[in-house]
DNA sequence: ATCTCAATCGTACAATATGTTCATTACAGG
DNA sequence: CCTGTAATGAACATATTGTACGATTGAGAT
């Protein structure tokens, strides 16, 4: 890609995550981005839509890196098939939040947050859902997967605004409030 | 309070209701609510500020419902003292939520869902927090609180978009994921 | 019935934001 | 050095916001 687009891109995501560690999402004007990044207002127009598109965009670049491919093609250093380990794979999730959390942070605080966690939820449910293999049938699947989903990414959000946790404490925490934390017991 | 003004108050919640069925939040300009409302354009801005307000009065209207004052006056049907009858508790919420299940709706779907789940979480963490009495030291009460609330507020959501299940069912459904559901469990 | 005051109306207005267009300039990659 | 692509910035039409104000309506009191 043309080096004059990626110092664009670059430029505006980084105008846009700093000044929502100022403000929230809605009371950024796309002027102010453009202001920020110090580009042309038609440059902006050529990268993005809109806006919104650009907070999906943001996301979008945040969780490639976060749901790298070596995630789901790194089981290596656990060779005992699946399900076994799911406190190492939540840990190297929250490794690679932990890397972005600067950039997080900002999109969390206001009301770009809303569109975070959505995103967030759909890459956690391709997680959870395997996990769910043998529940117990009183309560609906689907219930099931989103309690997981949500408590976890509600686990992030609180994670993100409470510094000095580490990946490995959060991953405790976690799962000490859910099945898995203690297998076998069924409820 | 003059019924001219409740007149204009009513119409502007129905027709902003109404529309939030239909699109998303941050779609709806104020013009449209007046619109619908059949209203003078001044006369909006003579009852809310600004888009926001009246979003937060909304809530604030649905909410007094909700969690009104009988809720906390009302162990009347359970003498056990406290803490015993949480279930009762959390299911009587329920009721009063699936009343206005109407509006929430609508509230739920768009990107006004996050201050409506910020309200919902505030009146949620009086509820609960009474309840974190004894609780096992190895995880922070702040992180505990946060877990009950976001996972009943949650669970509420889920309520929401999934028709057909009673109180009682969805009480039973968040129990059975939380350590007071099995009183004994310390975990 | 009538009086009074407050609420509504609707138009007008200034300010701001949005998204598009286009001719011009600058530069990356071959 | 050449070509095509990206960036520029100004200009434009449109939409939205919040405020102002005089005129009108109707609620509630006497």
């Amino acid at each position: 890609m043309d080096r004059r687009q990626q110092k664009t891109r670059q430029a505006v995501f980084e105008a846009f995550t700093s000044l929502l560690e100022k403000k929230s999402y809605s009371r950024i004007s796309v002027q102010e981005i453009i202001d920020a990044a110090n580009i042309g207002r038609s440059t902006f127009y050529a990268h993005f839509e809109t806006k919104d598109d650009l907070l999906k965009a943001l996301c979008t670049e945040i969780f490639e890196h976060v749901f790298s491919a070596d995630l789901t093609r790194e089981p290596t250093h656990d060779f005992s098939g699946r399900q076994k380990d799911i406190r190492g794979e939540i840990t190297h999730i929250l490794y690679h939040l932990n890397d972005s959390r600067r950039y997080i942070r900002g999109i969390l605080a206001g009301d770009s947050g809303e569109m975070f966690m959505q995103f967030l939820k759909e890459y956690l449910a391709r997680v959870f859902d395997a996990k769910l293999d043998r529940q117990p049938s009183s309560i609906p699947r689907e219930y099931m997967l989103n309690h997981m989903v949500c408590d976890f990414a509600e686990t992030v959000r609180w994670w993100m605004r409470h510094e000095g946790y580490s990946p490995e404490e959060i991953s405790g925490f976690f799962l000490s409030t859910t099945p898995f934390g203690t297998p076998g017991t069924t409820r």
